[in-house]
DNA sequence: TATGAATGAGAATTCATTCAT
DNA sequence: TATGAATGAATTCTCATTCAT
């Protein structure tokens, strides 16, 4: 990826979310990722692309920071547990693009195809859930609905951790009984 | 509230679903509310103020609807599990207004005030937390928490139960799985 | 006149002056009348109309304010001496209305026919005026030059009263001497 | 200053005069310009801001013709006489400028700092007086209000030979006679 | 490839005027 | 005659995108 590219991304993620998308002209990013208006139009035919390109960008970087240091030979609970704390720590660190993250999600401005790159990289973590539901680990209901509760209680965890901005002790008690209760909930 | 007042409403319902706030010229709304563009702002003095109206009004229906049949005197599950049944019921029943009501609390465009507006009606949901801890029937944490993470349950509920179409004996059996699942999870 | 006229025209008044005619909606004239949007219209069929209302308005009342107690036999430089005062007194007492009424001649907006409404009512001060040069008692120029100088002075005495917020032995004076510069340019 | 910017000032000039500040839209000074709508606003952000420009501009104009040809060491009656020829000269020979120059000063559409810009290209004409006042030449008043009165008569002239379209002999004389009528009051 | 002035379709909002009650 | 909600043309300003340099 060009210098520049990554350049107006990085200004992209800080105007999208002082501003939102729809505040934020193409001219302002690219002002203040320092090039000329034009330029971004060379790297990003429109827009919407770039959007697409800051979607992708984004959620490569919480994946990979998922992926870091990941288990794989650990039991079961070692690794869903290993998510969950990956998961809260990137949403803790860094704030302004785990709300971005969010929003362009639910926002119908990223593209079907934009939305579907890198699923492949999150196929571990379903392999996951449908070993551990073929074990006998897990409670047996579609892993694809497992999947989604796991994710509804990490967005929990993080929204409840951010708002009360809790750290150290507090925040490791609340990470791990987050988890105990999701376990709780999903294990047999 | 005077009958345009609804209709423009109903219309910014309508038109937001499908191409979002932004894409949704005010011109547009009021030709679909059958009114003149002026009007609009007759009732709503900016686009911003028609948004927290819709918000509102999206908001009060949903509260509504959890109210409706509220078992007042039964059982601390009993009351947890009628506003489960109740907002999925709600989620599946009005998937456009869910989904906008989704969007519009990330989307930045909601005033402080109406976001708060009706919190007053939420109260009861709060105080069932709370005495279920006191009685020592939930697990023992902040009950603004344990709200967060019901309400992140439900709205994977709603999610996959809308993706999968479920209907009859398959969403009985989903409504009820979730609930359980839930409910190991926060029950002693 | 009726009495809703009036008021109609007063509330234009007050407005006009605080935020100019073109930032002055129909609307709110109404409103500060104390009277419908519509009702303006029974009145004045246009706002242009008003706008002519209201400069004829105040011409009249400053011709009326000129005219009282103007001593009609007394010598010519009593006479003119006379308008030299009440128009000075005018510009002070209301200024309001005083730079409205000038405003309102260089604007555009009031029509040929209410530009020259009451000029005959001014005809006494060209008579005055002519007459002077007739007996040798002023220099021999168009008359309607003459006029001219003689209201840019009184304009100018108005302006530097007000601006200076002159009042009792400051502003006798200044009256006073404003008249004898005048006077000494014109007499013979 | 860019070409564009001298063409949108000019053809707001141009459109001020002939419908007013409040019935020239900024579409059609574009359009007479030669320019696209949103050019305009890549040169003045706003109306507002253009409308300040065209003040300054003719400012500007209007003093750069008073000042050809100043005859710095002259008498103060050849300099004060000076500024009458030239004054006239200019109203004459731009009446569009002349008045619409007028019309802004009264008008209120001109922010406090464009009404002020270049007040030091002026001062020479208040020193001019001060220094009249202090040699015993002119009569022992405010130099403001001797200014002022100066003015006054100088657009009474402009007003008389414009409406009654002098030109040649019966302009010189009338010209002459104005200064003289001006001078016979002020100067001891 | 980089630039940034130019473009013009749209967007939100205003407001004189009308007209049914 | 009084009302004030309804109208919709008109206005200022924005901004994604283009393209000559």
């Amino acid at each position: 990826m060009h210098e520049k590219e990554k350049q107006l991304i990085e200004a992209s993620i800080d105007l999208f979310a002082q501003e939102g998308f729809w505040n934020t002209p193409t001219a302002r990013i690219a002002k203040h990722a320092g090039v000329a208006t034009g330029t971004l139009f060379n790297y990003f035919p429109s827009k919407d692309v770039l959007i697409d390109a800051v979607y992708q960008q984004l959620k490569q970087e919480w994946l990979g920071h998922l992926m870091a240091g990941y288990p794989q030979a650990g039991t079961l609970k070692e690794r869903v547990e290993h998510i969950w704390f990956r998961h809260i720590d990137w949403g803790l660190r860094f704030p302004v693009r785990y709300g971005l993250l969010n929003q362009l999600k639910l926002s119908n401005l990223v593209s079907q195809e934009a939305q579907q790159s890198q699923d492949a990289g999150l196929a571990f973590a379903y392999d996951m859930i449908v070993q551990g539901i073929a074990e006998g680990l897990l409670v047996d209901i579609d892993p694809a609905y497992l999947g989604q509760i796991f994710y509804a209680q990490l967005e929990a965890a993080v929204a409840y951790a951010t708002e009360h901005t809790l750290t150290d002790m507090p925040l490791t008690r609340h990470i791990t009984q987050g988890f105990e209760i999701f376990w709780k909930g999903v294990a047999l």
